[in-house]
DNA sequence: TTATAAATTTAAGTAAGCTTAAAATAATTA
DNA sequence: TAATTATTTTAAGCTTACTTAAATTTATAA
């Protein structure tokens, strides 16, 4: 299938999964920078594809061959993430910007050797989960953002979640990372802003930050660091 | 710009270094699995975008911008092969397939990040020379093909030219690979056939591979092996 | 509830990159 | 040289993936 194509239902599929963001065809315009004109034209050849389920002025839903074609890409592009950052070096957004070209023009044969080559990850380095080759992906991992965690406790990031280089670069210069541990001061839940501690340094994120930031539970280490 | 411009600049380019080789419409055409009127089409197209040279009836020629453009794709190509080739161990034909893709959605960015990390190699695993950034490339290198080659001599195996597994395998299977060394044992000039002799091993050749094959001298081993 | 604004859809059109069929030209063979 | 064959070019048409402009529908606000 052409680029055109699978960025389109990668797009229905990262909206849909992320509850709340419609997928009207206003919306996967404006993520693909295409014409709302241009979206609707694409879902109506897509749903003679059997690949998009489309009924005028209804969010656009992705048929079963849809959803496969989705898990498909984001399973090159999480795999590609994971080899580009690993053994090149890239750093977060980097490795998002090149994956986003590389995941069309990856053959079934590559993306599986890349895959052992790397130990067939279950997450690339944002720790977002990698679908295994039959679409199966790792949902209800039991992991919450920043923005719902209590204050008093210490939790295990494990997951950046986005795509521009600001958020990247800001986690960079802050120690957030995946795998970093951090203890929640604070919740101002007015305010909708979160005082955390990482490495004794005091941070004051907002919900644009906190949203984003997945965290685990750490049970045996809610007193320490 | 398109993969498709890509991919005709780029045989354009190499059929004209393989000098014999006409690049008609007819000879790209075939090339690119496309038809002639395609290839026709094609070629004023990119004459209007300053790429190509066209006149009625005449040999396509690359103007200086369409050459650095093929150089361009064809240092990406061959960066690419070296990393398949070295990181995740794909045999000779395998990586010629997947960078014949790669090679087109592969930023600048990424290209000299895979460049440093090879340590900025000069010849690919099929001993294709790697244009530099420039599009600088290392032409007149001594070589020449077994064709060619002196019977009584030895040779060290510096290129094997070509792009279908079939070549690739029988290589493989017969030690015959970059960097290694043989011995021209008797050249039978009237029906092309070259006698070599590899790791001991007998071979007879016909000129469709002796033509492939490019060797260098190698002074000071003539009489070993 | 009605007016207004926003989003969606339709319609018409464009460029890229192909196709087949026919016409023109070049190359080969008799 | 003339006739035949092969190649190249032109012409017309198709699909994909967009665009802008206008019409329609839905959502929001008065
Ligand atoms: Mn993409
Ligand atoms: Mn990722
Ligand atoms: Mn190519
Ligand atoms: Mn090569």
């Amino acid at each position: 299938m052409s680029i055109a194509t699978e960025n389109f239902v990668k797009v229905i599929y990262q909206f849909d999964q992320n509850q709340g963001l419609d997928t009207k065809p206003g919306t996967i315009a404006k993520a693909l920078g295409i014409t709302n004109a241009a979206a609707t034209d694409m879902a109506k050849k897509l749903a003679l594809k059997e690949l998009v389920k489309f009924q005028k002025y209804q969010p656009l839903q992705l048929t079963e061959n849809g959803r496969k074609m989705a898990l498909s890409v984001i399973r090159r592009h999480r795999l590609w993430e994971t080899f580009l950052y690993r053994t090149l070096n890239l750093s977060l957004h980097e490795i998002h910007r090149e994956a986003e070209l590389l995941e069309h023009l990856t053959s079934d044969f590559l993306t599986e050797r890349l895959s052992v080559f790397l130990g067939s990850p279950d997450v690339d380095p944002h720790g977002d989960p990698i679908p295994d080759i039959n679409g199966r992906i790792n949902s209800d991992t039991g992991q919450f953002t920043l923005l719902s965690a209590k204050a008093g406790s210490v939790y295990k990031i494990v997951r950046l979640s986005g795509s521009d280089s600001e958020f990247f670069e800001f986690c960079e210069e802050n120690d957030i990372a995946v795998g970093v541990h951090l203890k929640v001061e604070k919740q101002y839940t007015g305010n909708e802003m979160t005082l955390v501690v990482i490495n004794d340094q005091k941070l004051l994120l907002n919900a644009s930050l906190t949203t984003r930031i997945f965290v685990e539970q750490v049970p045996n280490l809610k007193t320490e660091l």
